[in-house]
DNA sequence: TTTTGTTTGTCTAGTGGATAAACAAAGTTT
DNA sequence: AAACTTTGTTTATCCACTAGACAAACAAAA
């Protein structure tokens, strides 16, 4: 049985009111007329669509509109009050959630920090903090419609995480774990996956279709934005770019491979190299730490992130010359640190890029900084809620 | 205006037709009901549809199939010398044509090699091979549906190939020259890209979603199928892995980089380091001529190529990481060395790839061989002439 | 103020394609 | 021969979209 998808009247309706909330939702406040102008709808079917909308409380009527020349429109807005979405980002030491609208509009945000907890533990965490997010909800239509997590490691497309090398975890099925216990929605997604998307909807890539989003941490991890899609690979492991090799007979790393790129332009590497340095130690050795002595006019420092930057950017060739992307996004905690990284990495993608890679190309830092990945799983449990409408 | 695709009746007539259309294609022979019960459409709905494409002569009736315990079924069957396509793999030294009908069996080929030609002559010797293939062409109901080309170069999205550095060509919209001449749809595609297409259309990719075609010639390009498509970047110029650095501060490149792959794992690198090494010059210092001495035993020539898979194994490492493909197919002219390649190719591949990335992953030599880039484009004709029926 | 023309949104009739169910034809099985 | 099965067509019905008529609400010109 190969079940191909037949197309008939209902899903053409189905997929025209996503059409019509879609132009809503990005083009608020709108008219009914506009709306078939812009889609190419005739107005009776824009009518009968809008009137199912209302009716299921996603948008809403505002007062008359200015009038073009005739009779004054009536506004339609997207109520992004029906319902809310939860997203966490996971991280190795910390934990942040996000309670937001269905417009990404964070409503509630919680941060909490710990240090070397065991799954169990970090589970209780991880349930208290999304009673409490629930519970803070405000009333609505739809209620907590979705829960996305961001994890630091490989997510299977059934949702399972495989392996998550920093927290010490294999083979947990969160998902089910999660679903199980709160009866909703779960999204368990890969950090540097869910940032890219963070990213394209609410931060610096709105405007791009082909994104490379580099999470710069403890390690390195890559979202792919292909064709304004999330990419994964056949399994959902893509993007471990992190164990790309820049070196060939370069440093040994615990993953088996030699060379690899997160060795050398991550924050581990910043630290390892700060401390090879034998850098003055009334500053703790942390990424925080050497940012503060970098602003303070410190040339170890400074040139410490210069060789960052500068590796960042032999990875993010090779990136571009098999993307061909629009734009690179650099993100996580290692973007506070543009300040010294921007000209190192620039020099050399100006160099050694393709002459015609680089047009129409845009490397930038991200602007969402570290709520990038709670963000995007959040936006993606939005997403998934509004197709099912 | 953004005219976002609306849907109605046409769109879902068009939809399911394709669909029958397809499972012809793949299932014949097969009976009306039987498409009805896989597609899930309506059995009245598949009659009709069926009787469309009959009339376009699209499919043929047979003969009567074997009953299953009630009255007998009239086997469908698609017709696919409805008409043919032109497929053309245009090489730096070489010209090969073919003649396919809408299944891609190969009706006629002709090959023409030459030496330094200018843009000039080989457009020449191009529609010289187009007017003999169509001449030669059977007559059937739409006669020529197209003509692809698979260039060595990058391909805008309009079909300008914007450069080809081992043609010496740059700024030449082929596809217009071509359209304005024949009065036919024209498609230009970088090589690599047509090759990984005819691979899983025809060759050892049939059975795989997400595969990574690595065309081996004298430089390296890469095809990308991902999810089924063929992927491209945002102008077309994805795949340019040939200059992926694989050793920071390496050999210089004219691509103004340095450390690339194809300086390492190419048909010019073998022949470089064959000339270097000093081999005895009674076989000439060829891809043919080093696969001949090695076939005879020659263990200089045997570790070159070893050399070579090696290297290989490396660039093929960092795409596994960033891809997490079903398969990697390695094709072109370097394909004929499979047998002194294999082991040492697979032996980096074993060591150094995450082990979650090696389950379910195939490593694979081209069944096309020099095929696969004419092939690739004639079936991209295809494809699209069938879409517009 | 009146008239004219425009814009907005609803309503009605009609179109086209899908579906379900009845039906005829051509088999097999008992 | 009778009963059942499978195939493929036909018929009636449903449903979403479209075109075009229409009324309401407004602006601008007379």
């Amino acid at each position: 049985m190969m079940k191909n998808k037949t197309w008939n009247q209902h899903v053409v309706k189905k997929e025209n009111k996503s059409l019509v909330l879609e132009v809503i939702r990005t083009h608020s406040p709108i008219s009914r007329a506009s709306i078939a102008n812009d889609t190419g709808l005739n107005k009776g079917t824009v009518s009968s669509l809008v009137s199912d909308l209302l009716e299921d409380q996603l948008i809403y009527e505002s007062g008359p509109g200015e009038s073009s020349g005739g009779r004054r429109p009536v506004m339609l807005l997207f109520n992004q009050l029906a319902g809310y979405a939860i997203g966490i980002d996971l991280g190795v030491n910390y934990l942040l959630g996000v309670l937001t609208d269905l417009e990404g509009n964070i409503v509630l945000e919680k941060l909490v920090q710990f240090n070397h907890l065991s799954y169990e533990e970090i589970e209780i965490e991880l349930f208290t903090m999304v009673d409490y997010l629930m519970e803070s909800a405000p009333p609505s239509p739809y209620g907590i419609i979705g829960i996305g997590i961001g994890v630091p490691g490989t997510v299977s497309k059934s949702g399972e995480i495989l392996l998550a090398p920093n927290l010490g975890w294999k083979n947990i099925d969160l998902k089910s774990i999660m679903e199980d216990k709160y009866d909703l929605p779960v999204i368990i997604e890969n950090e540097a996956n869910a940032g890219a998307y963070g990213e394209k909807k609410f931060g610096v890539g709105k405007d791009f279709n082909q994104i490379v989003y580099i999470s710069v941490g403890i390690g390195i991890g890559v979202g792919l934005i292909l064709n304004d899609e999330l990419y994964k690979g056949s399994n959902g492991f893509s993007g471990e770019l992190g164990h790309m090799t820049i070196e060939v007979g370069g440093t040994k790393c615990r993953c088996g491979n030699e060379g690899c790129w997160e060795l050398y332009a991550s924050e581990q590497a910043l630290v390892k190299s700060a401390e090879n340095n034998g850098l003055s130690a009334n500053k703790e050795l942390t990424l925080e730490g050497l940012i503060t002595l970098a602003e303070e006019g410190n040339v170890q420092a400074i040139n410490l992130f210069n060789q960052i930057g500068d590796y960042l950017g032999v990875g993010i060739n090779n990136i571009i010359n098999t993307f061909n992307p629009q734009q690179v996004i650099i993100g996580n905690r290692m973007a506070f640190a543009q300040e010294w990284l921007t000209d190192p990495l620039n020099n050399r993608i100006r160099r050694q890029t393709l002459w015609f890679q680089q047009q129409d190309l845009e490397v930038n830092f991200s602007e969402l900084l570290t709520h990038s990945s709670a963000l995007g799983v959040a936006a993606f449990s939005v997403e998934n809620f509004l197709i099912t409408i």
